[in-house]
DNA sequence: GTTCATGCAAAAGGTTTGCAGTCAT
DNA sequence: ATGACTGCAAACCTTTTGCATGAAC
């Protein structure tokens, strides 16, 4: 598994782009940041850390880095679009606490053969898909 | 099952809220249209149809009607949020053509079934859930 | 040197809100 | 009569964009 620096070093190459400051600092934060966030998130970790970045560049990066796949876009957002790192990670399905907002992640072998299954019957070429369980967690369950 | 403006009234009521014209129109209105939409899709058919129903009160209607459990909010969206008809209907997931945007909706009760049990695997109650498919379909697959 | 990328500030959606007037109960 | 509801316009938040400057190749 190739370094993330890389991996975004050639995929740009590959389409003509530039690996600027800018981009390496950002993947590089991103990637030491756990779980999902917003752009407007980021943006004040980038403040916080005093990196010389942007708002507009932050939007303008964000989805250079999806087309790379070292991130994507993720979850249901109420007003603001959330994104989750990929790269060098498993695909997983989510859990939601609707009371604390705490995210679980898991995997489920045999319903992601299922959803193809259905993909099939319905003559669809499948390419990705959200699924997302939403409830009470069991430290907010009362 | 009763009539949707009377379970819309009777909600209402229970709340010490009031059925007004703007809303018993509105919810006459979303349970024509087929499929879903958005706040701004529905003002134009409100406009279309010379409703005298203004932007912010649709804006002010529609939690409303998601409360009494006549629409939900659905799809992941971009940009904008969507609802979708729930009342007297089923539940159902959907498969989501990325390339002309068809929305065809599916039931699959052991995916269901799996669900809860992974739900319970890690101690939460399932309130609800959204599993939506995206891929080619059929016709776009070329 | 060429072309792409950045920063800034303005603009562009979508959604919310304060206020004064209106209507359901 | 009371308190909820509406319309309007302004405000708000997130995201996008035009333009001049700066940097990667």
């Amino acid at each position: 598994m190739k370094d993330p620096l890389e991996e975004l070093g050639s995929h740009l190459k590959r389409k003509g782009l530039r690996l600027t400051e800018e981009r390496k600092k950002l993947v590089q934060l991103i990637l030491s940041m756990k779980g999902h966030f917003s752009p407007e998130e980021l943006l004040k970790h980038v403040k916080t850390k005093r990196l010389p970045i942007s708002r507009a560049t932050i939007y303008r990066i964000l989805p250079v880095l999806v087309s790379a796949e070292i991130i994507q876009q993720s979850l249901l957002t109420e007003g603001q679009t959330r994104f989750e790192v990929t790269w060098n990670k498993d695909h997983h399905d989510h859990l939601i606490c609707t009371y604390c907002n705490k995210v679980i992640e898991f995997q489920h072998n045999t319903i992601e053969i299922m959803q193809r299954e259905i993909a099939n019957r319905y003559g669809f070429i499948l390419e990705h898909h959200v699924m997302e369980l939403m409830g009470r967690c069991k430290d907010c369950r009362n």
